[in-house]
Order: structure tokens, then sequence, then C-alpha cells
DNA sequence: ACTAAAATAGTAATAGTTACTGAAATATTT
DNA sequence: AAATATTTCAGTAACTATTACTATTTTAGT
């Protein structure tokens, strides 16, 4: 039950603070591998699933099928790149009013929302005009 | 090149057109399986993907793992219940702005979005008050 | 150090989905 | 309506992302 030190949970928490983009969890194998050249995948997702349940780590899921880990804690939004995959955090704007969005019919308790925005990156914009 | 009629892809289009929740890949499998007992998953997983391609049928994802299917084509926004994993669709509101929502510092070009609202349906809350 | 609990590497298993193959259904041409 | 071409099929195998299992190693409290 008690939280015990790893080495290895550091170094993948470590590698996530560092990143802006959102790895999925083969990224953070393949990279924390070069520091640690044994670590199993299943230690990087049994960490992974844990610093997500102890709320240090966020895991997020844009419709690719794949699951992305994002440093950032606090409530904000992303946009998927359609070209590259990409994942990009948006800006943090006014609260979305998930309730008022679904009206005052809507009989449910809501509890949360994901909010995507899907197209190009600037980055993949550049691209293409250079072709 | 030519697409050529299938009773397979029919009933399942027919299937579908009849459902409000956004049954699964193997929902939709079982439930075919009722008329033609030999289709195949594959058949009908080839099928919604064909489907969805031409634009008849839309494939969510709501970050359960799982791909969804709806026959509702037009743009509208998705509720998931965390407690018995049903998909509801939300009442068609104004659309929601997301290029004013990314902010005018944001240099990407928007193409969409994917909305989802999280947490107990109507269902779930009442079985929670009788037990 | 000694011991109990937790974490690990490595591997096996699972779930959802996609790909492959020879046979059957559909459409087109004669 | 028979022959031919093309699509789709059923059945199965393969694949990807993830989770579970197990014997061994690490960690931390006594």
């Amino acid at each position: 039950m008690a939280l015990k030190y790893s080495k290895q949970r550091a170094i993948i928490m470590d590698f996530l603070k560092d990143r802006k983009d959102h790895p999925t969890a083969d990224v953070v194998y393949t990279n924390v591998r070069k520091i640690l050249p044994n670590i199993s995948l299943g230690t990087v997702y049994r960490n992974l699933m844990l610093l997500t349940e102890l709320g240090e780590i966020k895991k997020i899921q844009v419709g690719d099928g794949v699951d992305h880990f994002d440093s950032t804690t606090g409530e904000h939004d992303h946009f998927v790149c359609t070209e590259c995959g990409g994942v990009f955090d948006l800006p943090v704007r006014e609260a979305f009013d998930a309730a008022r969005y679904a009206g005052p019919d809507f009989d449910g308790e809501i509890t949360g929302y994901t909010l995507n925005l899907r197209g190009v990156c600037a980055g993949c914009l550049a691209k293409e005009h250079t072709a």
C-alpha cells in the first residue's frame, strides 16, 4: 500500500516534466531506456498508471487509439494535428461551461468534459507551403 | 473500385439506423448475427469502416478504448456515462466556435473538434437513489 | 543486518482491430 | 442466360496497445 521510491518512476516523471508534447507510453519507454537500458515496458505502463492515479500526470486520449501522457495537470484542452499526429496544449481560456452547453433539459450529472480541437498545426502548414 | 451491393452491409446499416445509442463493432456483430448467423466479425469491421468513409455513419471515440458507431451524421456532441459506459447524443446547440475558443494567438488551421461531456446519466442516478 | 512490503524485468495473456486467402455473391458483357 | 470480371465474404491469422503474472530485486522500517 505504502508508496516506495523507485528510480524508474523518478526518471519517468523527470522525462515527462521536460516535455511539452504528450508522449505515448512507447515514446516514454524508448527515451527512458537511454538512461535505464533494461527498464521494461510493463514498468513504464505501471508507473504511468500510478502517476496518473496520484494526480502527478494526466492521461489524455485524443482518439488515435493510443494513450498520451501529460505532466501539465491543470485543466486545459488540446489540439490534435491530423497531419503529424502531434498533440498540443491550448492556452487556458475562460472555463468552458459544460452544464450550460448541455442545456436545461439535460437530466444527468456532469462531472467533466474533454475538448479536442482538430486541424493542421503551424509546423505542418509551413511544410505544405514549401512543398 | 465500384461499390457492389451486399446483404451484410445493408443489414448492418439497417441495424445502426434504428439505434439511438452508439453500438460498438462487437454489439453490431452480435446483433446482426441474429439475422445472419454466420457473418464474420471482419465483415462487420470492414463495412463499418466503409460506411464511415462513405459518410453514412460516423465513428466516435470517447476514450474508452473502443470505437462506437453512430448513424446520426450531423454535427453533434456526446455525453459519456462513467457508470454504465453509455454514450448519449447531446441536443444540437448553437455551433461551438472552435476558432474563438483556441484564441487569437493560435496559428494552426482548425478543421473540427470533438467535445465529450462526462458524468452520470439520469438512469444511473436513479439506480443510485434506490440502492 | 533482518524482515516485510513494494517494485522490477521479463514474459504471457488479453482486447480491439486489421490483414490475408480462397470461395461465394454481384454486376457486366456477350 | 452463360461467361467473365470484380467485389465481398467467412474464416483465420496477425498486429498493436495494454494489462496481468511471477520469480527476483529494491526499498524502508525495526
